[in-house]
DNA sequence: ATATGCATGTCGCAC
DNA sequence: GTGCGACGTGCATAT
């Protein structure tokens, strides 16, 4: 390997610009080897074969394989990869005279991306440390545990009985009782509620009746109803409650905060 | 900048290794005008708030941004981005003394990326050209058309009417007639039917029957039938006809391979 | 612009 | 292992 084209810097990166096929393959395998973050940049065509099958002709992309086995092929545009494999793969780098193949192969479900460089601008071998919490807020289920834990926030005077509760077709998101006795079952959604929402939501209505035999509401509890569901709403007897999965996150964090204080008091 | 650290080949390729983070604003800005693919490497941090909210403690991570406006940070393991921003995005650079923010904003929804290194491994620009073809095989539209194409795929004696057709709940994948003159209403799924599927193709059956008022056979393809779903499938008096969305694919080339032979015979 | 449904969806969790 | 639903799903398409 030509000394003065690689960079090299206490084992944390190593990187290739414009190396010939063979110069490449060398990197990458020990970049497979020293479970590193291998990053190639070049002319490939791509064929993939698996639940589906795909062909990408030739042209310059962005190859990344991760330690853990995982493989994105992005073009120069989209958010998403045009070609992938999720972690746990097994890859294989094949070199032939004007060929660098990676093979990258995953089981359950047998699929196969196999990526053919004819052209490389640049190759890098990276190690990233990282281990950083990642938190995300606002989520469905931040939804499910703010109710739960300020019922007001859904209804003055509801109290929750239970959550992700097994009825038959499936399961109710939040189960409680109103302040009148009623039996209330919740359908929590993050964003504008569909038509699905509705329907998903009044499969559960009749076993319940069936099975309890008292009054039952059936709320759905989202942002917002998207246009037209209102009146499928109202004639299949359903209620809406509108509520911002972003106050809801907020809702937990000022208990969370609360929580803190007391402590500190 | 130091000269020595730049690696530049005609305009396609610009690196730096290790930059401090004023080196580095320097090229993202520059990769950013001339419309470059940008790969960072580095120690960073991320914030989102959109739809919902993030955060990413601090790690080394792959910051990858696109010239059509989509941001893409990758943590050294999965095959998802932990943060993104689709294409679309405007980009803001920021450099104080010991930090380097790149923010990525977009409007509808109104969301933003925030990424803010503080260490940077590798920063490099690239300009990927790239034309070639994409093409996928064996979606479930592909099943759709061997299906209208090869009616014998489906039954002997099947005569589709046709397709997407808009019924009361929904669309009707495929509608026909099989040789005994009963309707045929089909739901096409490239994966082993859920029950979901199951009940979506039951909703269409009895509008159906009310308006043409004549016998209606109700049939699931897809390649197989998930766990269970046999017994509701039969209990609903539907139908199951087993096919593979990559045989079709296959029959469509075939297809399309005898077209061409006829045409060069 | 909004709603609907597919996707090589992926991922996590419960059974 | 399989089923089921959430996801900052993204994306195309039809209205």
């Amino acid at each position: 390997m030509a000394e003065d084209n690689l960079k090299k810097t206490d084992n944390k990166l190593a990187i290739l610009t414009e190396p010939n096929l063979e110069e490449a393959a060398v990197l990458i395998e020990k970049a497979f080897l020293q479970r590193k973050t291998l990053i190639v940049a070049g002319k490939c065509y791509v064929h993939y074969d698996g639940r589906a099958n795909s062909t990408l002709e030739s042209g310059e992309r962005l190859l990344i394989i991760k330690s853990d086995g995982s493989l994105l092929v992005h073009r120069p545009t989209g958010y998403e990869p045009v070609n992938w494999q999720p972690s746990g793969c097994i890859f294989h780098v094949e070199f032939t005279k004007d060929k660098l193949n990676i093979s990258g192969v995953r089981q359950k479900p047998r699929e196969t991306v196999k990526v053919t460089f004819t052209d490389i601008i640049m190759a890098s071998a990276v190690n990233l440390k990282d281990s950083g919490d990642f938190l995300l807020h606002a989520s469905e289920d931040d939804m499910h545990r703010a109710i739960l834990l300020k019922p007001q926030l859904f209804e003055e005077g509801f109290k929750p009985i239970s959550w992700e509760k097994k009825v038959e077709p499936g399961f109710v998101d939040i189960y409680g009782e109103d302040q009148d006795g009623k039996l209330v079952i919740i359908e929590v959604k993050r964003k504008a509620a569909s038509k699905d929402a509705v329907l998903q939501l009044a499969k559960y209505i009749e076993p319940i009746k069936a099975k309890v035999n008292r009054e039952v509401r059936a709320v759905l509890v989202a942002p917002s109803l998207a246009k037209d569901v209102q009146r499928l709403l109202v004639s299949m007897g359903l209620e809406f409650k509108a509520l911002d999965p972003k106050d809801c996150a907020l809702a937990l964090k000022k208990a969370e905060n609360s929580k803190l204080e007391s402590f500190f008091k």
